[in-house]
RNA sequence: GCGGCUGUGGUCUAGAGGUCAGGACAUUGGCCUUCCAAGCCAAUUGCCCGGGUUCAAAUCCCGGCAGCCGCACCA
């Protein structure tokens, strides 16, 4: 049986990149169909997630500056602790050295693995050398950006571009909770050693949606109504495969809200518009230990393959507040929502109130300070005596009766600034894609004959219909090309071919997956009609020339 | 990254130190052809890369690259 990778090599789907120089694994070209192929995917993709969500898309630079990738935990997160052996060269994960001699190396810093292992005097399990100390292998492409070398990093995901813009995409969608921004573009991993073909490449294509809700309503998805019916299978963490609706799903506590289960339903209808057999789709859901570091619950589409078994093509997790709290922390810049209460609150506090007039001239110039320190604080700590102590510069003073007074005040508080949190769907594109390819293509034996068909659906196929004439003769070449250009005209990809049998230009077209031919036969030359033939039935169908636009 | 296996036109393959590396399918052109890879004629295209051994290497040896399988890794 030929293989789905090699179909699609010889026709012009897939390409190793670089081949002419010995190649670079983890690295793929799309050929003009895969390129095709990829872009009906992708348009479907914004079909379902920008038109049919309002998740608009943005496209931020693939090469992102240190500090993101510092807030994001990347450059902490996403390495692995390399010793080298300094007589024979070898390199080894340090924790794994640790793990074989019994240590316990699960939060320990680099600093700390060094320690333990010149502690222990390991040596190099090759040959007995001395080993190095900790380099630290990052799956992270470095880079320096411009002359001065700022360090910059390929970004291993396009979700991060996302929480960096959060103020201005907050603005842009006139601040309110929840919405949505998604971005399709391509993404960095430096594997150490990629493997099975398109589905772990060094460069890869994601189509990410970031959805920021208010942590109070992820139960209360406004469409959920319209998915909760539908049933998918889930294989949640505790191993127990089962079939529940959403409305169950959420219900029985699996997944954990309305939010994620509603974006587990729309992957999941996605996934089958792209063609995809229902029945080779599951979800599965991470286990804590295999969440990534920001997730709090993260369930994943899988799909079956014939030849790698179930892969995980689509990652939908609860981000929670992760992010854009990194982001914070690292930037120094407010990244929250405000959240407007439905009535406002009325709260009668009991302030103390410093009496500056009197605070003035006892403490100079201190008395700006003492008195924003006289105002934050407790009144409750106010004395016996009517007194008060602070703290200034380290020195404790304790402030008289009569220089602040208390008051109690009546504040009006219209609502609150939370940090929202985000739900997102991440598909891998690459892995899609042969996931399609692998389902959509079907032999049989006809006539003592392979005929091989990709039975791609007609939204997604790199083209939309095919030209042909019966035979090279009486002119039908001729005719068959003015059908060609009028479709094309009208906006199809269409594909023109007279070389070989008509059987044989059937079977060509059938094994890079165009749904129709049309072919141009004797009879179109007395009526203008032509016949239509489907790739899947190959039944045919005669229609007029004039109405084949409307007909395909 | 480790270990095992593998690498010949676009694809599949023959070849086991010694003529111009052979075939099939595909592709292109021509003839023929009234609906599913028909036939005939012709043409194009190849030993993964780099070293070494030898009078002579697709063939033997070493290294690299790539692929497959297992281990590790996959936030």
């Amino acid at each position: 049986m030929e293989d789905v990778i090699e179909l699609a090599r010889r026709r012009g789907f897939l390409w190793p990149s670089y081949e002419i120089y010995g190649g670079a694994s983890g690295f793929y070209d799309y050929g003009p169909l895969g390129a095709a192929l990829k872009n009906r995917v992708e348009d479907l993709w914004r079909r379902f997630f920008v038109i049919g969500e309002g998740y608009m898309e943005i496209s931020s630079p693939a090469i992102g500056v240190e500090e993101v990738f510092r807030a994001s935990g990347h450059v902490s997160h996403f390495v692995d602790p390399i010793v080298t052996c300094e007589k024979c060269g070898e390199g080894f994960r340090a924790d794994h050295l640790l793990k074989e001699k019994g240590v316990d190396t699960d939060g320990m810093t680099y600093e700390e693995l060094d320690e333990e292992l010149s502690k222990r005097k390991v040596r190099c399990p090759a040959c007995g050398g001395g080993l190095s100390r900790i380099n630290t292998f990052n799956l992270m492409f470095k880079t320096g950006i411009g002359a001065a070398g700022r360090t910059g990093y390929l970004r291993p995901e396009t979700a991060q571009n996302i929480f960096i813009l959060f103020n201005r995409l907050y603005e842009f969608y006139r601040k309110k909770l929840p919405f949505g921004v998604a971005q399709l573009g391509r993404a960095y991993r430096n594997e150490i050693s990629p493997r099975q073909g398109l589905l772990r490449l060094r460069e890869f294509s994601q189509a990410e949606a970031e959805v920021f809700v208010d942590p109070g309503s992820k139960d209360r998805h406004p469409r959920f109504p319209e998915v909760s019916h539908v049933k998918l299978r889930l294989l949640p963490g505790d191993g127990e495969p089962r079939e529940l609706t959403a409305a169950e799903m959420v219900e029985k506590g699996i997944v954990a809200h309305q939010y994620l289960a509603y974006h587990m339903v729309r992957t999941y209808q996605f996934l089958r518009e792209a063609g995809i057999p229902v029945e080779r789709i599951r979800f599965r859901q991470h286990r804590k230990t295999e969440m990534a570091h920001y997730a709090c619950d993260c369930w994943d589409a899988e799909v079956l393959t014939e030849r790698y078994g179930w892969v995980e093509v689509v990652g939908i997790a609860d981000r929670t507040d992760y992010d854009l709290r990194s982001h914070i922390r690292e930037s120094g810049v407010d990244l929250k929502a405000f959240l407007r209460f439905d009535t406002p609150k009325r709260e009668k506090r009991v302030i103390l109130e410093p009496d500056m007039k009197r605070l003035g001239p006892v403490y100079k110039d201190k008395a700006k300070e003492v008195g924003e320190l006289i105002r934050a604080s407790d009144p409750g700590k106010v004395k016996g005596d009517g007194s008060i102590d602070i703290v200034v510069e380290g020195e404790r003073l304790n402030i008289e009766k009569g220089m602040f007074s208390k008051k109690t005040v009546e504040e009006r508080v219209e609502g609150e600034k939370i940090i929202p949190h985000v739900i997102e769907p991440s598909f891998g594109i690459d892995r899609i894609i042969y996931c399609i390819l692998e389902s959509a293509r079907t032999t049989e034996e006809r006539n003592g004959e392979e005929r091989t068909v990709l039975r791609l659906k007609p939204a997604i196929a790199p083209y939309d219909v095919a030209v042909f004439s019966l035979v090279s003769k009486e002119g039908l070449d001729e005719k068959a090309f003015e059908v060609f250009e009028m479709l094309r005209e009208k906006g199809f990809l269409a594909l023109y071919d007279t070389s070989g049998t008509i059987g044989r230009r059937y079977a060509r077209a059938d094994e890079i997956g165009v749904p129709y031919a049309v072919t141009v036969d004797f009879q179109t030359l007395e009526d203008d009609t032509v016949t239509i033939r489907d790739r899947d039935t190959m039944k045919q169908e005669r229609v007029k020339i004039a109405d084949l636009a409307e007909r395909l």
